[in-house]
DNA sequence: TAAAGTGACTTGCATTATACAAGCATATGC
DNA sequence: GCATATGCTTGTATAATGCAAGTCACTTTA
């Protein structure tokens, strides 16, 4: 599986540099985003107007959840199915995402913020 | 100039994907976080601890003036050389590279936010 | 005055990530 | 049975990243 690796990056000990080892990419944010707006399957996140390709999506979701941002839970057998749901250390980035879409929506006047759907 | 096109992103209309376009690499915010930490000049960046490479540091560095982040002035004709400075849309991620900075100190521990040395 | 820095990059190349399309396994509905 | 759906995986092409080395225009030191 040398598409998902789990090592300690920690390029420094500054809390960004690790924060961004993380999520540091153009789609982890995202797929948080669509948590935190309720969202939960497979096919929600592939529904989000972005268009993330499948394989990017299970590869970050992996990768989310080694990293202990989310966890799977099985919500049928046969066939096995999951729903993601964050932990605490995720649900605590809603903070950040809410800061950064106020930055958004400032300087990319047109952009609008997704309101959730619970 | 393959290497740094500006077209407009813009895979959606949420301002958190937009921020992503530009901000969604895991060195763009490092150098943004000197910045705001008061660092200016080229070899200053590559002395943060994370220890960007040259390539993308120059790389970034023209991107983020692109999209309107920094701007470049001059302090020295003879050889030309550049300082870099925050324009009011990059210092405004100062919010947001602080609650991520909070959030990676309480989920990294040991990890310590630097100080502006202003 | 020649040699050795210094600062700010650029270039080349190998490795890794991303994007897109297609395929597969296990179901359910008809 | 056969078509359809969900949740992925695989293959392949393109782009981004990382590392080492080189360049260019000066400045400093010997």
């Amino acid at each position: 599986m040398a598409d998902y690796d789990e090592r300690n990056h920690e390029r420094s000990c500054c809390p960004i540099a690790c924060a961004l080892d993380h999520l540091g990419d153009k789609w982890t944010l995202l797929i948080i985003r669509d948590l935190l707006l309720g969202k939960k399957r497979y096919q929600e996140f592939l529904e989000s107007p972005e268009q993330i390709a499948t394989n990017i999506l299970a590869n970050r979701l992996k990768k989310l959840e080694a990293a202990g941002l989310l966890t799977q839970q099985v919500y049928q057998k046969k066939p096995i199915r999951y729903e993601y749901v964050l932990t605490a250390k995720g649900e605590d980035l809603r903070m950040v995402l809410q800061t950064l879409a106020e930055w958004g929506r400032t300087y990319y006047p047109g952009t609008k913020v997704f309101t959730a759907h619970v």
